[in-house]
RNA sequence: GGAGUUGGCUGGACGGUCGCUGUUAUUUAUUUAGCAGAGGAAAGUCCGGGCUCCAUGGGCAGGAUGCCAGGUAACUCCUGGGAGACGUGAGUCUACGGAAAGUGCAACAGAAAAUAGACUACCAUUUUUUUGGAAAAGGUGAAAAGGUGUGGUAAGAGCACACCGCAUGAGUGGUAACAUUUAUGGCAAGGCAAACCCCAUCCGGAGCAAGACCAAAUAGGGGAACAUUUAAGUGAAGCCCACAUAUAGUUCCCGGGUAGGUUGCUAGAGAGAGAUGGCGACAUUUUUCCCAGAUGAAUGACCGUGCUUGACAGAACCCGGCUUAUAGGCCAACUCCUACC
RNA sequence: GGGCCGUUAGCUCAAUCAGGUAGAGCAGCAGACUCUUAAUCUGUUGGUUAUAGGUUCGAUUCCUAUACGGCCCA
């Protein structure tokens, strides 16, 4: 993997507002199984972000929380081909039990997919 | 060697590539380099503080603590001591002031449950069922007017005596809680205060989502000073009182504060090492160090080496405790049992 | 982060302040009425009082800790 700056995770590609987040429920292209239900949508941006969404229903510890967050970031940037979509990565209930490599691979199924 | 008690430490290591947060330097769209980057419980929010606002003061209410002495900024904490309970023992546990200030409570059972009384049974008397004596025995209950033995008596009884227990006085030791010795008393009427309460000591309330600053939007007022009248309303955030203040008048000023942002925000009752004092908690002092500061919330991913295959678990203003969760490993002191010398 | 509540029968709630056999309605089951069902009436079952300790003769109640659930504060 080479370092450029597409490849970098920084504030910007970080959905964090409310708007952001409903602009993409609004028109939603979906892919689902059992870690993970992620939710994508064009924006008009030139950089892909990424937007997490992980519950204290969901996942009770915050140590699993953290995990799990950064599991997906790593694999947010390990893709090349991401270049104007907002993404919105939700948990759920099997993911606390896997562990890392396992949940890596379903999330590259999911950024191929979409 | 086995079983155990107490106290303490540790909480995966190393190398490579990429990435995140803060910060310093260089350059200033920014880039590059260096440094630092979760815990013993960061948790529960159970206590105690710091800090901030509530204009200020007094009283009441309310709350907390509760053997004694000390430590501490303070404490529901810690240390040492006493008493009681448990354990063969090392040790462990204890909201452990007051019931002779007052109020209250004790279901069921039982004759009787709180100013005691007499069911069965006992003794005397006698008209054969009254009267008197006595409270030892039985049974009930969580609890029933000291316990055991001997004497004594009509039957019995601290009625008398011995030992034990209890109460009171005095002496001795101890700062004290308390311990102990001795004398006296024949023995009080008990339990519950984590029931109200009394006594002693302490406590104002709310919380960093406190508070301060910048400031789109929206509404139409807001603030300061002076003088005067009045005491209803308001300030108020437990209640009451004091206190202050409104409406209306004059003068002056321009702010207000939702979204969002900045700050509060980390150098501190700080940490490591040493010395001195103290049984100890701890204190004093010397020296070295700076050791997270995010805000949709930073510690990761991949590869390799290698073992014991890594428990509980993630800072959100900061400290001191307590409580709860915790795989494995290590250290020290002590106790009991067994075997050998 | 901070503040504050609650947990009792299958469900909704009493009893807790001031300790003494844990109760009501609905639901369930059985019976009556009815040709049958519903409605109605009668009877009845069902509880580790969230968990673990403590105080007490005795705890749903008082105290402490834990677990789970809920509410409020930009």
């Amino acid at each position: 993997m080479t370092p450029d700056n597409l490849s970098r995770f920084s504030k910007s590609m970080r959905i964090n507002k409310e708007e952001d987040f409903s602009f993409v429920f609004a028109q939603p292209n979906r892919s689902v199984d059992k870690f993970f239900s992620v939710i994508s949508r064009d924006n008009n941006l030139d950089l892909p972000r990424l937007g997490l969404s992980i519950s204290k229903k969901v996942v009770n510890l915050a140590v699993e929380r953290n995990r799990i967050k950064r599991v997906v970031r790593s694999a947010f940037i390990e893709q090349i081909n991401l270049k104007n979509h907002d993404f919105i990565v939700m948990a759920r209930r099997d993911a606390v039990k896997q562990g890392n490599k396992t949940l890596r691979n379903s999330l590259c199924n999911h950024f191929k997919k979409i």
